[in-house]
DNA sequence: AAGTGGTCTAGACCACAAA
DNA sequence: TTGTGGTCTAGACCACTTG
């Protein structure tokens, strides 16, 4: 009998992405509200008439964007409402760029190999005197300044950096093809430009500038870290969260 | 004799993370460079000495992690690095400044009933002359000002908020709990403050602000539209792409 | 002590897409 | 046509945590 039920579904979309959705449209329509405690799977099991795996399966991907809450015998419980999560793509600013239909050129304007000062150490995260490649360099798209990029490279990890001069090849590009990055922390902020800035981006002093940061891992690694400064009026990031953005 | 080592597994990692981190560390490594297909679930399996679905779960990990790609007939191959995707977790400022054990407070500056400007049409997505409820407030922590926000609310769909004064109740949290949001989109700029802004904020004219737009929808309906506008130094977003957005 | 979720298995059928 | 991933099952053992 289940495998009749088993042929009868296959066509339509998977049985756990329904029963997701139908405990998603109890909680969202207020049936269950926050602190509401949910059958236990095996009940839930019956009651959708499949095998607690999947069940486990559909709850499990409730639990992951934040509805619910799973923990062992205390059971299921719905979250009261979470904060706004949302899915912000970091692109290569060279990809976005020719994507778009523009040109692009990245332009070096200082190079350094230098061990990590107090300040580099703490932006990088490894100990003061590391090795490291020090860069900054222009980023221009249709000839016009697009972003300044300042970057330190661990060469500890990347040793093959240190023969790269990077005049015309932007290290993100470059990094990106040598080494994949396993986890990344970014951080946004805003700030005035300074004299120097102002006038490698081509904007008055004091212009606010939209500033990214990343941090980058290869496993315990320290890859690079890297602040990418915007001028206010030529970069927005926009991100959507889609309620469903699991493959499911 | 699976028992057996079921029993020995129990106490470490689970199986499958363990499996996932070990394919992992193939790819990162170069061992399997992109392109490269990997053997199927079946071998994997018997390589491993696991059940097909232990092998499918970190399978199903590293594919949402955007390291692999799977297709049916055409099995699993390594992808190239991809573009840097992060989780932002935007929080209804109350809640992160009550959970810093700071003191908050909303104070409402400006509460207008208005039908939709052309602007107001454009930034909440109605047609003009929708009938709304324009609101500016501003956010205290520890009684110093934090972010200004400037909110457009819509009242045919959220009609109740006409009875709202909003004076000290921030317009986020009670439209929280009042109407689930289902979809959300966020834009993140940079602005140089006027003298309006601040002057609200406390801040010197002309100073960078981090400038966070949200809409918010409810199914096809759209909700609200708000600028969070923070001082540079007061503000900034961080993210952080964890290897596992799944529980593992 | 006991109920709950977390994990795993061995096997099965199917849809899909490449050969 | 056929190999591959996608899904599902029925049952099992365990760890955790609460009452």
């Amino acid at each position: 009998m289940k495998s009749i039920a088993a042929t009868l579904r296959q066509a339509a979309v998977p049985r756990y992405r329904e029963i997701h959705d139908a405990l998603q449209e109890r909680i969202i329509a207020g049936a269950w509200p926050p602190g509401y405690k949910l059958p236990s799977e095996p009940e839930l099991a019956r009651s959708f008439g499949c095998a607690r795996m999947t069940i486990s399966k559909a709850l499990g991907a409730l639990a992951e964007r934040g509805l619910i809450t799973r923990r062992r015998r205390a059971g299921t419980v719905v979250n009261s409402p979470r904060p706004q999560e949302t899915v912000l793509e970091i692109h290569d600013i060279e990809s976005e760029v020719l994507a778009g239909g523009h040109a692009y050129r990245y332009e070096r304007i200082k190079r350094e190999l230098r061990r990590a000062t107090a300040a580099d150490a703490a932006a990088l995260g490894v100990p003061p005197g590391t090795a490291l490649l020090a860069l900054r360099g222009l980023h221009r798209v249709d000839g016009r300044p697009h972003a300044v990029e300042e970057r330190l490279v661990n060469l500890q990890a990347v040793p093959e950096a240190r023969n790269q001069r990077f005049e015309t090849i932007s290290p993100g590009r470059w990094l990106l093809s040598q080494v994949p990055w396993t986890e990344a922390e970014h951080q946004i902020s805003a700030l005035n430009a300074d004299r120097e800035l102002a006038q490698q981006l081509g904007i008055e002093p004091h212009k606010a500038c939209l500033c990214i940061e990343r941090r980058t891992w290869q496993g315990p690694e320290r890859i690079t870290h890297v602040r990418l400064i915007y001028p206010c009026d030529q970069h927005r990031l926009v991100a959507r969260f889609q309620p469903s953005r699991l493959k499911m």
